[in-house]
DNA sequence: CAAACTATCATTAGAAG
DNA sequence: ACTTCTAATGATAGTTT
């Protein structure tokens, strides 16, 4: 979650894994402090790794077992809810991503028409009896380019104008 | 954690409290799915609240169980305190073990200090007696480390105040 | 009350020591 | 390998719909 967008996979670098996982267990549990804390509920957490002989659990061993008394008293029918409950949550993530895809790719189709649109206009001679000749990757290719060079330079562009707006004010 | 430096403590407006806590209770789960898949390991995490009837589990009942029967054969450290009888497995054991516990002396402190403090505040009578058991020096360590860690802070933010300041004038 | 939004705070990936 | 640092991503408090 930095320098690069994490791409939520097993990391394969030994060391790598490690670090990541040292740092993340300890935000996951300050995490849940804060969350028990906040709302005055109960919840506890176990995680086992092969980097500890013991595994990391929250808030105590006794803290975990009380927590867990309590769930293992759960009958199967209130489990097998519970199991329903979380498919029916990954269906609904399921349904969200894909409505959120669909908006995307609308917003990139308008996106690729402006650009056409934008280049014939830009060059004054639109020979568009040309376009089914050519390789479209390629034109793509070199639209997308133009337009991020622009959208560079309005993104600048922007920003120097707040900043003149924030010393101004 | 937006507009405002959270103070981490009960929420008692109730729509507030429950607010925060589904949100939170989302980015939980977010962040334990991510660690198991980043790191392959076993974990679990089971969350009450008042405003669920059912527990909130993850990874699922069975994954629980499944995390929580390593923890119940955790009473493996039951048979290595029978094995300890043994002298000369003693002996091997301690010097095998003097480096680790060196090593994680200065945060198993930190983690009960947190302790002590969670089930002061949390149970509202304060029990510092316990104190006495603790190493005191450690206490203070921790201390000078947080007004370190303070001023640190705090120097930094005046440069950056000093920093705007410049650019303003 | 829940969902969406967004400005701000918090976490952390990667680099450096 | 561990800690520290910091820039960049991620989470979320407060607000709006």
């Amino acid at each position: 979650m930095a320098r690069k967008k994490v791409r939520i996979a097993y990391i394969t670098n030994n060391s790598a894994r490690r670090a990541t996982f040292r740092k993340r267990k300890e935000g996951m549990m300050k995490k849940l402090r804060e969350l028990t804390t906040l709302c005055g509920i109960d919840a506890c957490a176990v995680i086992y790794s092969p980097f500890d002989s013991q595994p990391e659990v929250w808030p105590s061993p006794f803290g975990v077992k009380h927590v867990l008394e309590k769930f293992k008293n759960m009958s199967l029918i209130e489990k097998s809810q519970k199991m329903l409950n979380q498919e029916s949550f990954l269906r609904e993530l399921i349904s969200k991503k894909q409505i959120q895809l669909k908006k995307l790719r609308k917003e990139n189709k308008e996106k690729q028409m402006r650009r056409v649109m934008f280049e014939s206009l830009t060059l004054g001679v639109p020979q568009f009896q040309h376009l089914n000749l050519m390789d479209m990757g390629v034109l793509q290719q070199l639209i997308y380019q133009k337009l991020d060079e622009i959208d560079g330079k309005t993104k600048n562009l922007n920003e120097k104008v707040i900043d003149n707006e924030n010393q101004t004010a």
